[in-house]
DNA sequence: TGTAGGGTCTGTAGCGACTACAGGCTCAAG
DNA sequence: CTTGAGCCTGTAGTCGCTACAGACCCTACA
């Protein structure tokens, strides 16, 4: 580099290899806000270093609890001033945790149907297929709409 | 309808309404091919008739199960040629079960420490939150990739 | 010094499964 | 004949990325 900044500063595929994120997520996550605009080099070049590192950790942590990004914002005190509350954090925290139970409880739903249906077919090279029978008769259980998430 | 055709037709809002079905779904479902171009009216307006309404609900049943477009329209055998055989459906719903089992396994992992982390809150009205100090502090499992699905 | 190759830059399009809207047409009731 | 509801089409937006095109830059080697 020309244009070398004193030490420390990754470039984006440097940062993206250390903190095992996509290349193409980072600058994903500066778009949007979650990250904040690094330093550039003369040539505009991008310069990360430990305070990026360290948010996008945060960020990347979050993502594995299945909280969305605009949670993430929340965490991070990027909506409306510095740093959230405890007590914010607790609230966003049960809301997301009583949305992952009921997915877990639709998936558990749709994981004894398919199942106890699959375990019924002969396997053979036949159309009579429990399964289909399964999905032409199956009682209307007027949840649609509740179980769009799981796509 | 002064284009009515003899009886048991339904207009594309009827049809909606006795299937549950969200209206421009309905119209997605046929765009991508898993409801067949129903016959129009001179001026037309689709027409739809009970052949539809059974397509219709076996879809909605299968999403419910959480079948995604691609499996759906194999599994109407849309995709080489007639019915698929009952081994085809069964392999294809074992792909599936074992997809929504992993699910589960994710959302357990994330249930978990959601659960835990948040019942160390004292809810007050303070920045000092274990919440944020897991994401701060969380070991990385490598896992990351694998719980992209949950969103 | 020239050049080949890699990395980086930007903007944009695609994924899946819908959902929503704009602008126009048709139909039935009053 | 008007009014308003319903239908028509095409297109854009959602979420969280991911991938690509075409241009620029930087380093290493001949």
């Amino acid at each position: 580099m020309s244009d070398h900044e004193s030490g420390s500063g990754l470039t984006r595929g440097q940062f993206a290899l250390t903190t095992g994120c996509n290349i193409e997520t980072i600058r994903y996550y500066e778009k949007t806000g979650l990250l904040p605009d690094p330093p550039r080099t003369k040539a505009g070049y991008r310069v990360y270093s430990a305070g990026h590192a360290s948010r996008l950790r945060f960020i990347l942590r979050a993502r594995e609890l299945g909280f969305n990004l605009d949670d993430i914002k929340g965490l991070l005190g990027l909506e409306d001033r510095s740093v959230p509350t405890c007590a914010e954090v607790k609230a966003r925290t049960d809301r997301h945790l009583s949305d992952v139970r009921a997915k877990i409880e639709d998936l558990q739903r749709m994981e004894a149907i398919l199942a106890k249906t699959a375990a019924q077919c002969s396997g053979a090279d036949v159309p009579d297929c429990p399964v289909l029978e399964t999905l032409s008769r199956m009682r209307d259980r007027r949840h649609q709409g509740e179980f769009k998430w799981a796509l």
